[in-house]
Formats: structure tokens, sequence, C-alpha cells
DNA sequence: GTAACTGCAAAACTTTTGCAACCAG
DNA sequence: CTGGTTGCAAAAGTTTTGCAGTTAC
């Protein structure tokens, strides 16, 4: 997709959300979903945005970081306490973690998303909103 | 377990793993330990430990629980950025997470944990040191 | 025009750290 | 004694917020 139309397919997506399409958030948009599934820090995204000179603040950029989420956008990716991280792939599915790179990949469970829910007990009186598989890994050895 | 006694298996215990058993590490470890497991954060964990009259600094906490973890008499559940929880039951197993409660339970995955690690796609180069699955839980709507 | 949004700086939180005083061995 | 620990306060890191000014419509 080129500049000009994704600028035009990002007004409207934005327009569907109930956000209105201000030049930030725009960019923002743009960054986080033009190049397929992302996952990326608040910090890491304002870098990005100052690099490719887009005029935003990071103040801004979790503002707009937590509306688009709550918009349905983005969802939040809990792997490390203290940071958060945001994944563009709003489906069901899971991540890998290396704790030494801090890099988050989502990764192929051999189960099923229903099967994984059945397989859980739940504590009674409560409901399953969400299961989150998080894979820690790091670099094999080579011995 | 009486508290003279627990006092001689805490001090005992974390002189095992190499801690100088000094009043505020034995006093945390039997707030910690004392009870079958338990899922406490700091702030939390300080406030019991005021209540009950035991001279400790919230640094100290932080510090005590960090020392405790990488000793393996605790370990550190990620189900929240920006807080951390600990964990007194060190063995393989999961979490349900109440997010408006702020409560977490132990629970029955119905999958073996030799069996989950089996079942994951690991990114090439790189190999598991661990496999958390969070369930997130709401209390269920009386309809 | 006006309500929504942004930027900045300050605040709020959680967690870590530096260092003098303190305590266990 | 003496080195490991603690407490305090200060710092560090992330995220939120208040408010004056700007922008989309």
């Amino acid at each position: 997709m080129t500049d000009q139309s994704w600028v035009r397919y990002g007004v409207e997506r934005l327009r569907q959300v109930g956000l209105r399409p201000t030049q930030q958030r725009v960019a923002l948009a743009e960054l986080l979903f033009a190049e397929g599934d992302r996952h990326i820090t608040a910090e890491c995204l304002y870098d990005e945005a100052v690099a490719k000179n887009v005029k935003v603040s990071l103040a801004t950029v979790y503002n707009t970081l937590n509306q688009f989420r709550e918009a349905g956008l983005l969802r939040e990716v809990v792997v490390r306490s203290g940071k958060s991280y945001f994944d563009t792939n709003t489906t069901a599915h899971h991540h890998a973690f290396d704790e030494r790179t801090g890099r988050v990949e989502d990764i192929d469970l051999g189960v099923d998303e229903d099967e994984l829910r059945r397989l859980v007990e739940v504590p009674s009186g409560k409901c399953i909103t969400g299961v989150d598989v998080v894979v820690r890994v790091r670099d094999e050895e080579r011995a």
C-alpha cells in the first residue's frame, strides 16, 4: 500500500472506532499497522516516530496506545513487569519472549483456543476473559 | 507449626540457600511461608509486616523478595504490567488472575507440563526456559 | 466556533540504589 | 571486630495527568 492510500485507509479505520483522525493518530496508526504484525513498547514507537519526523510527544504516544487498545485496534501483551508491550494482532494467539533481548514473537501453540479454554479448571463463580500463554525462551547453547 | 519452631526452621532454610538469617529475613520468611501457598506483592507484604509490628523498610522488602527469588525460594508471576507478584509455590503450575480484584490463584491446567512444552513451536535457535499460562477471569454474571 | 486533542512538565507509582548506621557470627 | 544488612532518602524508570494552546470539523 502506498503512503497516500494508507492515510485514507487509516483515517477511515480511526473513524470507524470513533477516534478523531488527527495527524498524530494517523501517523502512529501507519507506523503500527502498515507493515504486518508488530510487538512494540510506547518508548520504542515514540523513538520510531521521532526518527521518521512525526511530530508527537511521548505522552501522546501513551495516550494513543491506550485509546487504540480500548478501541480494539491493539492488544496488550503482559510478558514483563514494568514495561507494556502492544500487539497489532488482536486475534487469539500466544507469545514467545526472550528476556535477554526483550523481543516478543507470536508462536503457534499446538492447542486450539477453545480446547485450551476447555482444559482450564476455572475458579468457581468466575468466567474466563482470556488465556495468555507466554513461552520464555533464550538462545540455544552451542555445546 | 508454632512460631518458635517456625523461626528455627526458617533460620535453617535461609542458611541452606546462603542468606544470613537476619531478623527481617526471618520475619518476612515466616509471613511468606508459614501459611501455605501465597501470591503477594512487595507493597502488600510490607503492609502485612507493618501490621504485625515487624520492623522492616519497604526497600528491604523489595531487596528480600529479589534475594528469595534468586535463591529459588520464590517465583515471580507476571500477570500485570507495572506490578510484581511473587508466588511461594516454586513448582511448575499456572495462574488465574482477576483484573478487577488483582487476585492471583493457582489453577490446574488439564495439560501436563512436559506435554505443554512439547506442543509449543519454539522459534529456531531458541530453547524454552519456562511456560507461563495466565487465565484472565472475572466474576460470572448472574443473568 | 467549539469540543476534542496535543504537548509539556509535573506528578504518580513501582522499584532500585548509595551510603551511614547496625548487627550477626 | 568486620563484612554483610538495613533503613532512609534519593534516584531511576515507566506511565498518567493537568492545563494552556492547537486542530479537526
